[in-house]
DNA sequence: TACTTATTTTTGCATTTGTAACAAAATGTA
DNA sequence: TACATTTTGTTACAAATGCAAAAATAAGTA
């Protein structure tokens, strides 16, 4: 799913004049949302990907979210023009970037494509609302375990089977899943001694 | 701010019936998605407030997110139809419930008050995914202390004050940052007595 | 007012976790 | 191939956390 997903070719065009939409190509490192000036922004990621990162009162980093090809963020969603977080190219990254206000005020033809437009934006960002609700249930269980569990229980689900790989290195799962790298490794060597799971390669089996 | 706004009264009953929009009350204790069928659907809080609940392959319940007046929930957002969360009225509680297809498929008439329906929910949904992005923030830091330090600067960012009282309980307060309880109480006295917040009643006073 | 229920506050103790440090394996690159 | 870099796997130890249990307040209700 992507935000132009049945809109033809032809009115690709008119759509992108009437939304008065910029297309930006971001170096590899430097910040997305600089370029975005103090006004309510859409911002949808056309190639590359992007970290969301928040620094703290103590110069922490955190990283919040990754946003991938595809992706639609709209500056209110991360609280942007009170500069809460900010939001990197991982990758020389395109992105086209239209002003709410255009996006969401049709013009007078009340043209198909916006329309269009604007439900499949929406979809994406029910979906992204869908992994931010996963990523809660995760993050809220109190034990590294637990987290796993929930982790693994999830991903089982999307696949419908018990047996799957992970598309997340364990170093960025560690991430994920807000735990340290090596104590997740320890947890998972103990759900494999306790037979809960098995893994071979990449590959996990849940054994209950 | 909520989904009829900028619609006036007589363009409402229009709305309702374009949408065929169903409106129910819900008892105290009821599950509202079970009376959701299995399509898509659109779901507005109009009075009251409900709890989203997962429960887990243990049995244990989490409480995922709170619900209240005016707020809008998508089947989809919670991954309702495959039943991984249910959503529970936590009082007497009003909803009304509209396909997610007649919410999005506007009618021949192009209706303003329908694109104005839709607008106001993308800005209710782009809200609450900024509380989840938020919350999120929170979670993902290690230790209690990082974890009610982060709260609290976010809550003294809204309210623009180094000065405010907090909005819950501090029960809810643990459930909400994920943490037991009686740790928490013990972190804040820490605190407290490091210097670095103050505690007037429910008013916290960040000292730095 | 008396009574019940919910919330707050406190502490010892066992468990869980992060930290740090290192080695092995895998991957990418000149 | 040889070298550098990233990822994975392991462990001892100190710090942080949840758990349990109890008491003190506060809030709600008959």
């Amino acid at each position: 799913m992507n935000a132009f997903n049945n809109i033809e070719k032809k009115d690709l065009d008119k759509l992108f004049r009437c939304l008065h939409a910029i297309n930006l190509n971001i170096k590899k490192g430097s910040t997305i949302i600089s370029n975005l000036s103090n006004t309510d922004t859409i911002c949808i990621i056309v190639n590359g990907s992007a970290s969301v990162i928040r620094i703290d009162y103590n110069g922490n980093k955190s990283l919040i979210d990754t946003l991938q090809k595809d992706d639609v963020f709209e500056t209110k969603m991360f609280n942007l023009n009170n500069s809460e977080l900010s939001i990197i190219a991982n990758e020389e990254t395109e992105v086209i970037i239209i002003e709410y206000d255009k996006f969401i005020n049709r013009c007078k033809k009340n043209c198909p494509y916006h329309n269009q437009f604007i439900d499949n934006t929406l979809s994406i960002i029910l979906n992204k609302l869908n992994d931010n609700y996963e990523r809660i249930q995760i993050l809220t269980k109190k034990t590294t375990r637990e987290k796993l569990r929930e982790y693994f229980q999830i991903v089982s689900n999307k696949r419908g089977s018990k047996r799957f790989s992970i598309p997340l290195s364990y170093s960025d799962l560690a991430n994920y899943l807000s735990v340290d790298r090596s104590a997740m490794m320890r947890e998972i060597k103990y759900l494999k001694e306790d037979n809960l799971i098995k893994i071979e390669n990449r590959i996990i089996t849940i054994k209950y």
